[in-house]
DNA sequence: CGCATACGCGCC
DNA sequence: AAACGGCGCGTTTGCG
């Protein structure tokens, strides 16, 4: 059947000097590579000789540590990437212990939660069909259900889009809404984590994902099979999961955190004076935005004031425009835009420095964190305007989303530099990053004790006069679970 | 049948 | 239309 022509694998023969050449140091070069371009996440051996344009990893090498130089990323990969490879390998080997026992629990009460919701969903939709299906529940809500949506938002291919934020929307029209979402709620929780984590269990019974130490392009880690880093925390149903991640016995889980620390950031390297001050001041940085932007003293401050100035400063993280802001909001667009125009106003040296980073990013090609690490922008001076503001929006958010990077990277090696200058290393065992998050296992008895020490380190990773004064301020909490936490 | 894509959604 | 940055992954669907 196959003749001897086809199906020709197509694997790339290697040379002697890549089979002799040190698995350490090419994974090196591949952190180097990815420093110099972070586009190239992950890169592997192909990626490092095409960059070269050789066929030799020597060659390679050479040509990889002349750029890194050249383009000032030399402290990045010796202080802060190099230091976290063993510990990333030790955090792998480690893994996190799995209470089997109560995933198998919640997946029989959800199922059964599923099935029901299943049932209802038929009869009130007057026939079967694949719930999971957007397109088959599609063509139950708008065609067979007639359910309309004004400014109805469509999918990629074109199709009415039937996700929640769309769904919101039609809550209160028809019963069968209410049912959906609570079925992709509980069917995302089972499919993707409670049935799912047990089969990727060691013979230790723990978890062992694989972290991508370049795994994004502006800095941060990444986590796969499974990815840990997005274990639900939003929903109560979904926490439930967080029960099932517990310490050894003998130890306790501790997290910490550092509290808004893309928004501290964002301060400081605006060198904004009123947010600054707001840090500052340690109150609550939704509320005291609201007050400033809405002109009321800081008691008079109303839930929805704050949740409006929450929206905007989050949004600020991300690029965000009028017309997102708008959707996010709710309300008119007129409002929006005052409201956008007056936070603006109020803080000027925020505005600025969003100019400022995105006219040096056009002008550079490229945007730096705090600690030099670069994101290079292909589109940044592209003539179609929407390819040009897609990649503003990136540049804005690359050296606040970096730096955070930076820092828990540093956070790590300064906590495991702290653990071996006390001699804890068996007792102090890092288990996940989470982005602005550290889980380590700690032996019970010095946990409360070494938990604050810890927090100290994390506070300390960056010195006050490269903040603007502004004190990276960390939580910690501890317990038997991840689900079950509390400052001690 | 395996694979890529569309869609949707979990986290920070 | 979309209009907000960064990830990984499950299910469905259509294709070869």
């Amino acid at each position: 059947m196959l003749g001897l022509a086809e199906k020709a694998p197509v694997q790339a023969s290697l040379t002697a000097e890549q089979e002799a050449f040190d698995p350490r140091e090419e994974k090196k070069l591949a952190i180097a590579l990815w420093l110099i371009n972070s586009s190239l996440t992950n890169p592997d051996r192909e990626e490092i000789l095409r960059f070269a344009h050789t066929d030799s990893l020597e060659e390679a090498s050479k040509a990889i540590y002349t750029e890194l130089d050249k383009r000032g990323l030399r402290k990045v990969f010796e202080d802060i990437e190099m230091p976290l490879v063993p510990i990333i390998e030790k955090m792998e080997e480690r893994g996190v212990l799995i209470d089997k026992e109560a995933l198998a629990t919640l997946s029989k009460t959800y199922h059964k939660a599923l099935t029901k919701l299943e049932k209802t969903i038929f009869t009130l939709a007057g026939e079967e069909f694949n719930v999971n299906s957007p397109k088959q529940l599609g063509v139950i809500l708008f065609d067979r259900l007639g359910l309309t949506i004004k400014n109805q938002k469509k999918t990629e291919g074109g199709a009415k889009s039937t996700r929640e934020s769309e769904l919101e929307k039609l809550r209160d029209v028809h019963p069968i809404i209410s049912h959906i979402l609570e079925y992709r709620e509980l069917q995302k929780l089972l499919s993707t984590y409670i049935d799912t984590i047990p089969t990727l269990i060691g013979a230790d019974k723990r978890l062992h994902t694989t972290w991508s130490q370049t795994g994004s392009t502006t800095g941060r880690m990444s986590s796969q099979n499974p990815n840990l880093q997005n274990i639900p925390n939003k929903t109560d149903l979904g926490r439930a999961i967080r029960n099932a991640f517990v310490a050894t016995s003998g130890f306790l889980l501790a997290a910490f955190d550092y509290s808004q620390i893309e928004l501290r950031i964002a301060a400081f390297l605006s060198g904004d004076k009123k947010l600054i001050e707001i840090f500052k001041s340690g109150r609550d940085v939704h509320s005291e935005v609201a007050a400033r932007v809405f002109r009321v003293g800081s008691r008079e401050v109303t839930p929805d004031m704050r949740r409006k100035a929450k929206v905007i400063n989050f949004g600020i993280l991300y690029g965000m425009g009028v017309n997102a802001l708008r959707q996010n909001l709710g309300g008119t667009r007129e409002e929006a835009q005052k409201f956008y125009k007056d936070y603006f106003a109020e803080f000027s040296g925020l505005a600025v420095y969003l100019d400022r980073v995105k006219a040096d990013a056009a002008r550079k090609g490229y945007t730096e964190t705090l600690f030099g690490r670069r994101r290079y922008f292909e589109g940044i001076n592209s003539p179609l305007p929407y390819i040009k503001a897609g990649a503003e929006r990136m540049a804005i958010n690359a050296p606040i989303q970096g730096t955070e990077a930076d820092i828990l990277k540093i956070a790590m090696k300064n906590i495991d530099d702290f653990t071996k200058e006390r001699g804890i290393e068996g007792d102090v065992h890092p288990l996940l990053q989470v982005h602005d998050e550290l889980v380590y296992e700690i032996r019970e008895e010095m946990a409360v004790e070494t938990a604050r020490d810890i927090e100290k380190v994390m506070e300390s990773v960056v010195p006050v006069s490269s903040t603007a004064g502004i004190i990276l301020e960390t939580h910690v909490s501890i317990g038997k679970s991840w689900g079950e936490m509390a400052a001690p």
